[in-house]
DNA sequence: CTGAAAGCGCTTACAG
DNA sequence: CTGAAAGCGCTTACAG
């Protein structure tokens, strides 16, 4: 059986059985008049036209997409916070709606992450291009893209080196901002809960804490310190545990959101009041946060200007320009609300001032 | 010029300039060697298949996508929770991946929710199918897509009428088990706040609220319900005008969880200690439930698959299948947390029993 | 393994 | 407004 041309595409995944040649037939004229009406061309009577578009929509036949919008930009999650991967798929889509492109959405179930299982699929569907919003993109991430000439762009990456062009915030300053608002308020002892220790970003805000401190000449005191994953119950736990020791803090800087909710948790559990007795600083500015009480002081990640400027950079790499950058930081801001005030003279605690 | 075929489409959005003949002369070889190579076919020679795949990657050249997995569903999101709308993203694409298709996000800025404008660049892309997390679906809409021969489903669906097959959840049956829930733990004076009072939803939900008590043979008391938005500051400023009454609630049953993140705000506004001295139950279980204090009792919709569900009805559509049922609704149920006990005996308040 | 020839489906330029 | 003819890009079947 011969079947010339590519005709079975372009008619519709699932519908459409007939070709322009036996459309016209029905319609009792000819192939190139189907054409014309097909691509919307003048020269075609209003009434030949209305028969032919009747019988086009009748049988499924697909208008042809547009030369240069046809798919779009495919956007891979991991397990991560939904408000944080839909802040990031409207930034994209924004950028990508503005292009006339689509906006394709992978969920990867977190036993893939590490591994390759995403990738063929995705080519199979030729993007513009692809963000990749999970952790551990490799070098073999890359090859692979590289190969079928689709690029990558990763979102806040966490690896030590960027195998691809990537997008993230400013963790370090972000950081730096907090711990100054804590230090301005007058504390003197504040504990500090980073994510799982490997992470590059946890590194970041880490190093932007202690900056901080230096620069106050403030010593860091390793017993306030803690790791744990990005949790609602590590930051509970991690918290208890500072809450629990001889000479507590007067105010925790979080690793995150979820895990500043854990230290409220922990605080209530421990009979402390926030932020009477305790201030509590987080990172990312989830929705939510202006919905605990009290609305917690946090360091904002614009995630939907992170997934905009991915979307941008990797349209400027399928237009194949090369990046100016491999990575660009988005400013964190600092945003005060109601879970930071000035220690209280704690009797129990020495003032070191 | 004369350009025939639909070469270009097949060759990517943006890269790609050269044609199979151009690619053949550049390997030296023939046209129907490059196409075999395109396509996988086997009598190709070992290394002139590698020259050809290396010229073909070269110049972006894409392989043709199969027939039948080309694109795929589309969800199309308005202004709402982000951690609703990523669970719902999610039960779709697990089922689209499983049909190897993709899916597409695009979300609706609120003041294009009732218009059309969002379906026309929708239905350019060819979707298998479009599934409709917006509120305001109308014939128009249906019309639109049915003349496409693209099926839409719509979710949760608000309307008083569904012109498109829909899927959503008990939401009678949510609210009665809620409220019996309160009834159980003694509770006879229950405040209810609910959605917009034009949503079906909301009216979906107050019934099942009836239903209970007068089931119960509790009298249902007009002054202790409200209305309103479903956002957080209509559950605080609604919570505090039940709470300011003479004879206030000992329980107050909310539209939705945000509602009920609000009435938390305005009980500790009332010096009111949850669930001491005031039960609240929220209405479909976003992630944060967990992590206010009190966690909260709530009524889950099963986002998850109410999405998976939408993306089979849409897909069973697209087959040509006719739908058995117009509106589908899964079963919500109700999660037990710790915002919920039995009514103090308040000397306030006269003992009905 | 390779390619000349034939063929397919579509479009374009142009004659009527 | 309409379609016969020419042409394009690709693929297939087959000869070598």
């Amino acid at each position: 059986m011969i079947e010339g041309g590519r005709s079975r595409r372009l008619r519709g995944p699932r519908r459409g059985d007939l070709s322009v040649a036996e459309i016209a037939e029905l319609a009792g004229v000819s192939p190139p008049t189907v054409s014309k009406v097909l691509h919307g061309r003048t020269g075609v009577g209003e009434s030949t036209r209305q028969r032919v578009e009747a019988l086009l929509r009748e049988h499924g036949f697909r208008r042809a997409v547009p030369t240069g919008s046809g798919y779009g930009l495919e956007v891979v999650c991991s397990n991560m916070l939904g408000s944080i991967a839909i802040e990031i798929m409207r930034g994209v889509e924004q950028v990508a709606a503005a292009r006339q492109l689509a906006v394709g959405f992978t969920d990867v179930r977190s036993c893939d992450t590490a591994g390759l299982p995403w990738v063929e699929p995705l080519l199979l569907r030729q993007p513009v291009g692809v963000i990749a919003v999970v952790s551990g993109v490799t070098v073999a991430h890359r090859d692979l893209f590289e190969a079928a000439g689709v690029p990558l762009v990763a979102l806040d990456p966490t690896g030590d080196v960027h195998p691809t062009p990537a997008v993230g915030s400013t963790g370090w300053s972000g950081a730096l901002a907090a711990t100054r608002h804590l230090l301005d308020l007058g504390h003197r002892r504040i504990g500090v809960i980073t994510g799982p220790a490997g992470f590059l970003a946890s590194r970041a805000r880490l190093d932007g804490f202690r900056a901080a401190l230096d620069t106050a000449g403030v010593p860091f005191d390793e017993r306030l310190m803690r790791d744990g994953p990005f949790l609602f119950e590590h930051g509970r736990d991690l918290g208890a545990e500072l809450l629990a020791l001889p000479d507590p803090p007067t105010a925790i800087m979080c690793g995150n959101d979820l895990q500043a909710f854990g230290v409220y948790e922990a605080a209530r559990i421990a009979g402390l009041r926030i932020p009477d007795d305790l201030s509590v600083v987080g990172f990312d500015d989830i929705e939510h946060c202006a919905w605990v009480a009290p609305p917690l002081t946090t360091v904002r990640q614009p995630f939907s200007e992170i997934g905009a400027t991915a979307a941008r950079m990797v349209l400027a790499l399928a237009d194949g320009e090369r990046p100016s950058e491999r990575l660009v930081e988005l400013g964190t801001t600092l945003v005060v609300r109601d879970s930071t005030a000035p220690p209280r003279r704690n009797p129990r605690i020495r003032s070191p001032w």
